[in-house]
Formats: C-alpha cells, structure tokens, sequence
DNA sequence: GTCTATAACCGGATAGAC
DNA sequence: GTCTATCCGGTTATAGAC
C-alpha cells in the first residue's frame, strides 16, 4: 500500500496551512509569526520550516488555493452565459469575491509579486503552473463565448486578458470602498470597453494598429 | 544665524544615505544591514534611525534622487523635439537609463510600491509629492509637443501616462537582457502605438469609446 | 532642541542531534 | 520528520552629550 500522500507528513502540512491562513486572516499577515503559526498547528517553528520553505512560501500555497476556489465557483456560472462583457465579468468578479477574505493581506501578493527574485512573483518561472491555469480560464472565456475575434489576436488574447485581470487585482487590493464598489464598478465598465475594444480592433481600419500591437507582442518575446 | 538645514546633521544625512545607496548598488538591499550601512558612514545604528525612519524609507530618499536625476537629464533633451512620440521616448529611456545603476535593487522599490499599507506606494498619499512631479512632467511632454489632444482626454492624459511610465519600469525591473534591449524595444515600440491611439481617439467614430474611458476614471475617482 | 551611544528585543531563519 | 538551541538583522528603549 503506497501512502506517499495520505501519510502522517501530509497531515501535518495540511494543518501548518490551514493554521497559518486562519491567523493570516484574523491578524494579518505582519502581525502573525512563524512561533504563533507552528504553536497554532501544534508543531515547532523548525517544523513548520520544514514543510515551507519560508513565511512567502505559506502564501504561495494560499495562491494556489485561492486559484481553486475560484474555479470552482467561477466555471458553472459560465455554462449558461455566452457574452464576452458578461463572461468577463462574471470571471472577475468571482476571482475578487472569492478572494474578499484574504483582502486585507493580498497586499502581500503584490508585494513580492513584483520583486523580480521572489519565485512568489507572477511572472516567474515558479509561478508558470498557476498562470497557466489561469491564462487558461481566459481562454475558455473567450473561446466559449460567441464573440468573433480575429485569429491574430486569439492567439494573444488569454494572455493580455490575464494581464488585464492582474490589472483589476493590483486597483482591488488598493480598494478600501465598502463592499469594494469601486473594483465593482470598474470591473463593470472595462468589461465592456475590452470587449468592444476587441471588436473594433476587427474592423478593417484598425487592422494596421492590431498588427503593430501583435507585432510589439511578438518582438518582446524574444530575448 | 539660523543653520537649521546647513548644520553637522545635514552633512551626517546625506553621508548615510550616499553610503546606503553605494552599499545598496554594490552589495544589492538584502544583503545590506543597517549595522554596515552605519559603519560606513562612521555613525551608529541607532544614528542612522534617527535620520530615517526605516531601512525602506533610505530607498524612499533614493526614489526621490532619482528623480531629480531623470529631470536634469531629461528636460534639456526635450527642448529641440516636438513630435510626442519622440518626447515620450525620451523621457523613458532617460529614465531607464539614469535608473541603471540601481536596476539590481529596483524590484525592491516595486516590492514595497505594491504594498498599499506602505507609504512607499506610489499611489499613497504619502507618494503624491514624487508622484505629482512625475506627472507633471508628463503634462508638460504633452503639452510642447505639437500633438492635438481632445481637450477631455488632456485632462487625463498626464495620469495615464504615467500609469504607463510606471508598466514600463516594471518591465524593466524583470528585464536582464543585455542593455535592457527587450525594454528599449518596447519603448520604442509603444510610445509610437500610444501616440497612435491619441491620435485614432480623436476621431469622430472613436468619440464614444473615448467618451466611456474618460467616463470610467472619472467615475472611479470617487470613493 | 539636536544628536549619539549602549544594550536589548523580536521574529524570521538555520544547524544539527535524534 | 521532529526537536533544541542559536544566529542574524531590523528595530527600539533608554540614557545622556553637545
């Protein structure tokens, strides 16, 4: 009987987790120490550095989880719905609800988010397996809706929409509105802009500036 | 005699921070502690808090010197060039390169600009000093150019672009080409499409497209 | 009121034994 | 895979000198 998973181990990094995310949660992330978060899980701090190679790393996880989360609640309100603005709304304004708890430390995110040496930062090679999960949930957006859109520009599109939902992650964490109205409100508008953004860009007159801007995209990939 | 900004605490100042900034650029941020930053400028730790609130606030003073630096190389380059895509191309090069020396540790700057609780972010009031000189440059690369702005999008023109600005320093943080070539192409490839999209925006079929992305900044500038 | 010094605190991280 | 003991560096308390 193989019991790599399921073992003792397993256990005892789940519950590191789940420890540190509930004091993450109630107490910040600052504020709550790798001491409190072992105490909590009933383990010793060299423990817990065990199971994660630092205190980043334990929001690494909850990244993870949160992409989870997300999809789960985000998916099967997608099967009835085949606007781009509206797909798109319904993606981020789930990746922000599902998110709400952790908000007051999503900060965090961000924070090493943009630091080029932190594995944690989004667009690192460590965090190819996420972007990718999410990259892909852009695609089937649009690939299940029945907006038409140029071949040049599908290829591109998941990508650019994942840097647009980033985009409206950074305006969330900065959003102290009640209720987050503001990320509502602009989650709502630029929805729509996107989209007939990306049905203008089909138009034959605007065809030279897609092919630039798919240009510039093309060029930067190369090193 | 008033010697309130002349006197030893002055000179003790800027000997800390030219100090930091050296050790910063030789040795990267983390690898730097306060205790070697006192020592080089022959003053004690506790000396070296009593002139800077924390070790992020001595990148805060750089962040500002570097701005001064960018000013001084910049605005003279711009006196003979009236085309707005050639201004904006000046003024991000010149930024990138008199950034250069401190590209090793500018992830750092982002790091900390993420964080909305930390007075470095450049959103915080705290940033609006740096910020609205910055944007003021902006205003002023439009301005002597000889591009025709609708005069809504003027309005708003500053602050987008130095929302760009700011896209393409975080590229550059993550770019370690040689020569920042990937960064260098990308300026010069956007500020001709940015340019661009002015121009399209101020004709008549794009009127209503421009109407609700203006509509949009102003209905999230309130809370 | 401006500045400097000593010593300690606190929390993230690690070494190494078992 | 878990523990004990320790390091290391940012930060602060406190006390006093100019």
């Amino acid at each position: 009987m193989q019991t790599v998973k399921t073992s003792k181990g397993a256990e005892t990094r789940r519950s590191i987790l789940a420890m540190a995310l509930q004091l993450f949660r109630e107490r910040g992330y600052e504020k709550t120490t790798m001491r409190m978060v072992a105490d909590a899980a009933g383990v010793t701090v060299s423990n817990v550095y065990y199971y994660f190679e630092s205190k980043e790393h334990l929001v690494q996880a909850f990244y993870d989880s949160t992409h989870v989360e997300h999809l789960a609640v985000c998916e099967p309100m997608l099967e009835n719905e085949a606007g781009l603005e509206k797909r798109l709304q319904i993606a981020l304004r789930t990746k922000i609800e599902t998110a709400e708890p952790y908000h007051g430390f999503a900060g965090l995110l961000f924070k090493t988010a943009a630091d080029p040496k932190s594995p944690l930062n989004p667009f690192s090679d460590a965090s190819e397996d996420v972007r990718n999960r999410s990259t892909d949930l852009m695609a089937r957006i649009v690939d299940g809706s029945k907006a038409r859109v140029p071949a040049d520009l599908r290829r591109e599109l998941p990508g650019l929409l994942w840097l647009y939902q980033m985009a409206v992650i950074l305006f969330w964490i900065h959003d102290d509105s009640d209720g987050r109205r503001r990320t509502h409100r602009l989650i709502e508008k630029t929805a729509g802009l996107v989209t007939r953004l990306i049905s203008i860009s089909s138009a034959k007159l605007m065809a030279p500036l897609r092919k630039s801007a798919l240009g510039l995209i093309e060029d930067l990939r190369q090193p």
